[in-house]
DNA sequence: CCAGACGTTGTT
DNA sequence: GTCTGG
DNA sequence: CCAGACGTTGTT
DNA sequence: GTCTGG
């Protein structure tokens, strides 16, 4: 699930959302309507009181990792059992991230043969948190900011369309989530459910979404 | 104790 | 790093 | 997630 | 079938 999302909402209007002070250089805020796996996204985490975006990779790979290819597999999270996984036990306690979107793609299959992309978003049109856990990687010759979305069941209107959903944060659970004095786990978890259904949309969206390849706004056209 | 794995989705 | 399996 | 590639030797 | 790249 949840192998591609949209970011098109402007720096100005992210900063106003999300309330980052500041950020790293190399951050990049252009509009994106293709968001593949393996690619770099601006991050939001708290950093000693302050929110502040970083590039990550989407794809977490573990500190300890011997291999950063393992992030190919990394991209989601069930929330389900959570923090008994060792890839995410440690950052569930001290690296959770909010990942800023517009909408996310999912795929309707409804048989072998047929796949039909349907863009979700919420119907307010505004910007929006993924739940997100991330961790560092310093084996290789740069050091590696890499993030995961978490899963869980999905809601009324995602339910007919796919089995799974990326966890949304509503708004005011967004620092709770970041809070780093937050540690047991069960207040935690507690924030990691399916998002209301009544403030969510769909439709379907043209196949040229398919292909990473094409970041362009035509992927938000509605299709029949 | 040490060695070895550490993940999800979707499909069968 | 941390957990499971042997 | 989906799309697309999937190899080596030897030469530059 | 499986892995990599986007």
């Amino acid at each position: 699930m949840c192998g591609r999302f949209v970011k098109k909402s402007s720096k100005e209007e992210l900063r106003k959302r999300f309330g980052f002070d500041d950020s790293l250089g190399g951050v990049m805020l252009e509009p994106r309507y293709n968001i593949a796996p393996s690619q770099e996204h601006p991050v939001l985490i708290l950093n000693q009181d302050r929110r502040l975006l970083r590039m990550m990779k989407w794809g977490l790979v573990p500190h300890w990792s011997r291999d950063p290819k393992i992030g190919y597999k990394m991209i989601n999270a069930r929330s389900e059992g959570i923090e008994e996984k060792p890839s995410f036990s440690g950052p569930l306690k001290k690296k959770r991230c909010l990942v800023i979107a517009d909408g996310f793609y999912e795929w309707h299959k409804p048989d072998k043969k047929t796949k039909i992309p349907y863009y979700f978003s919420l119907k307010s049109g505004e910007p929006f948190a993924f739940a997100g856990l991330w961790d560092l990687w310093e084996k290789g010759d740069e050091p590696l900011y890499t993030f995961t979305i978490i899963t869980t069941s999905p809601n009324e209107l995602m339910e007919p369309v796919h089995n799974r959903m990326p966890v949304i944060l509503s708004e005011s659970d967004e620092a709770r989530w970041l809070d780093p004095e937050i540690t047991d786990s069960k207040d935690v978890l507690s924030l990691l459910k399916p998002y209301n259904a009544e403030e969510m949309e769909c439709f379907k969206v043209s196949t040229i979404v398919n292909s990473p390849k094409n970041d362009v706004p035509e992927c938000l056209i509605p299709a029949n």
